[in-house]
DNA sequence: CACACGCCTAGAGGTTGGCG
DNA sequence: CGCCAACCTCTAGGCGTGTG
């Protein structure tokens, strides 16, 4: 019998056909395939922080123990920990009837702690045997709580419960997004919540059964089960389609020239069910004056149906109007910083801005370029502020890309420095958003493939621009390697790193004016 | 006249895409 | 992982029309 976990009941649910196909090509492996064939996409100091969250919760409990085993040789470790009275144990894990679970902490409550509501239901399904009564405690490093948490702690409370275990509460343990840090040392009570979730994890408990039983059944099933296709089939690997997608109905001759209706944006579930059963598989079988198809999406579907771009030249024309083309145009583009453990006076995740690229086209046409680069943790972005203040025109109309971006930077950077004012609100007011041509469908390319990303257009409209060639291509490498630099004393590595780092991010820059030019000599 | 029905609208609530 | 805005979906209620 093959063992479940809490992953593959999350993946179960995502889609039956993965969760088979990724147990029988990679047995052995607990994460799913599409996580680990991209490490590079997974940034490195953000994934640690997670640890880092779980070593600071542990402080709060005393005389906590760590079990440190895998497998059989946990599970009997977790036993003897309990029955040795451990107070608390992190890592505990259990297995029963083919499901195994890791709980973050099981920690011993008093009787006059346990949930009556719970108890009760646990004593007309379960049979617990084991001496005192427990408590379940999952750490995450979000700051809201989510509804697959309580699953995750639904499904711990039944894996332990059906081992013999008594379970007396559910926590979970979130991150305090309100939280500043003001000295070195960080106390877990302030920085961290800690949230009674019982009352949730009993409501999910009775369907839970069903769901366990129908994900065994998947993983034991000689025949691969089928499953219609969804959209998550686009994004298990980015902007690329599911590995097994040959597997699933309709699918086995994925036809090459077409584009898969999963690539049509904002399309859900129920709709994509509805073309499946009409069998409407790819966005050029689509008719365009399909009631179902919502304003972003047909001009989609019409570009696909045509050879050339859809082009609506009065509304892109429209669009440029705003720009006052006898001023300086600025271009701008920003890197930021973020850890869930903050420096000493941030909040948890807040933006920390490292880099800033700038463009000033002129109306001579003469292009001047400038870049702004923090080389050490910066404590008010100061110079960061300062320094964009004077690379950007103080008149004329200032581009970028998903400009709600930069404008919350910029409004942080106010909030810190707030002499600026007045400079830093004028730079918001002039701010104009360079992907709203092609996010209103005014100019539509089929090789966008349904996407509006910088990346995407800057590469199908420029074909000489590529990221690939870069050291750093790709957004959320930009922080790994920042943060590598300020804490590094080799000063050839920092070195190497920032121009790097400066090559990346004027990349963007580079976008953004060859965008503007290209719509510019659309007239 | 009451009631059923469809159409429209506002807005609440949830999801998606893009930035890092 | 967070954030934000745009987007989508669903619902309640207003309104007009049709029907018994």
């Amino acid at each position: 019998m093959k063992i479940l976990s809490k992953t593959d009941i999350m993946r179960h649910q995502q889609c039956t056909t993965k969760l088979a196909l990724d147990k029988r090509e990679n047995p052995r492996k607990d994460r799913p395939l599409d996580e680990s064939k991209h490490p590079h996409i997974r940034s490195h100091y953000r994934s640690e922080g997670g640890y880092q969250i779980e070593d600071i919760a542990e402080t709060m409990f005393d005389g906590i123990q760590r079990s440190t085993l895998y497998g059989v040789r946990g599970l009997l470790e977790t036993q003897s920990l309990v029955f040795a009275k451990a107070p608390s144990i992190a890592q505990a894990s259990a297995q029963s009837k083919g499901n195994y679970a890791r709980a973050d902490i099981l920690a011993k409550i008093s009787q006059s702690q346990v949930n009556p509501e719970l108890r009760q239901y646990i004593r007309e399904n379960y049979t617990s045997t084991y001496g005192g009564n427990h408590a379940l405690y999952e750490i995450k490093s979000a700051t809201s709580i989510r509804k697959d948490f309580i699953l995750d702690l639904a499904f711990q409370t039944h894996v332990f419960e059906s081992s013999g275990y008594k379970i007396g509460r559910a926590y979970l343990i979130t991150v305090n997004k309100d939280f500043q840090r003001n000295s070195d040392q960080i106390n877990p009570h302030e920085f961290l919540n800690v949230t009674d979730v019982t009352d949730k994890v009993l409501e999910e408990l009775p369907n839970l059964s069903e769901r366990i039983e129908q994900a065994h059944l998947t993983l034991n099933q000689e025949d691969i089960p089928l499953s219609t296709i969804y959209k998550q089939c686009k994004h298990t690997q980015p902007d690329k389609i599911c590995p097994h997608i040959s597997y699933c109905p309709n699918w086995t001759n994925l036809d090459p020239e077409k584009t898969p209706i999963f690539y049509l944006p904002y399309l859900s579930t129920k709709k994509q069910d509805q073309y499946a059963e009409d069998n409407v598989m790819y966005i050029e079988d689509i008719d365009p004056e399909d009631k179902k198809l919502t304003k972003t999406q047909t001009p989609v579907v019409l570009a696909h149906k045509q050879d050339q771009p859809l082009i609506k030249l009065d509304k892109i024309q429209e669009f440029l109007g705003q720009v006052d083309t006898d001023l300086p145009i600025s271009f701008l583009d920003f890197e930021t910083f973020t850890k869930v453990i903050p420096e000493i006076g941030h909040k948890p995740y807040q933006l920390i801005p490292i880099l800033s690229s700038t463009g000033v086209l002129y109306p001579t046409n003469h292009l001047v370029r400038h870049d702004f680069i923090e080389i050490s943790m910066p404590s008010n972005s100061r110079f960061f502020a300062e320094s964009l203040i004077r690379n950007i025109e103080s008149t004329g109309t200032i581009f970028s890309w998903f400009m709600q971006f930069e404008k919350q930077v910029v409004k942080q950077l106010i909030d810190m420095n707030p002499d600026l004012e007045e400079d830093l609100n004028s730079i918001c007011d002039r701010m104009l958003d360079l992907r709203d041509p092609f996010s209103k469908g005014y100019y539509v390319d089929r090789r966008f493939e349904g996407l509006t990303k910088l990346k995407k257009v800057g590469e199908v409209l420029s074909q000489d621009l590529s990221y690939s060639g870069l050291e750093v291509d790709h957004g959320s490498l930009v922080g790994d390697k920042w943060y590598e630099m300020i804490n590094s004393d080799d000063i050839h590595k920092r070195n190497e790193i920032i121009t790097n780092l400066q090559k990346y991010c004027s990349m963007d820059t580079t976008s953004l004016v060859r965008i503007y030019q290209f719509l510019k000599d659309l007239n």
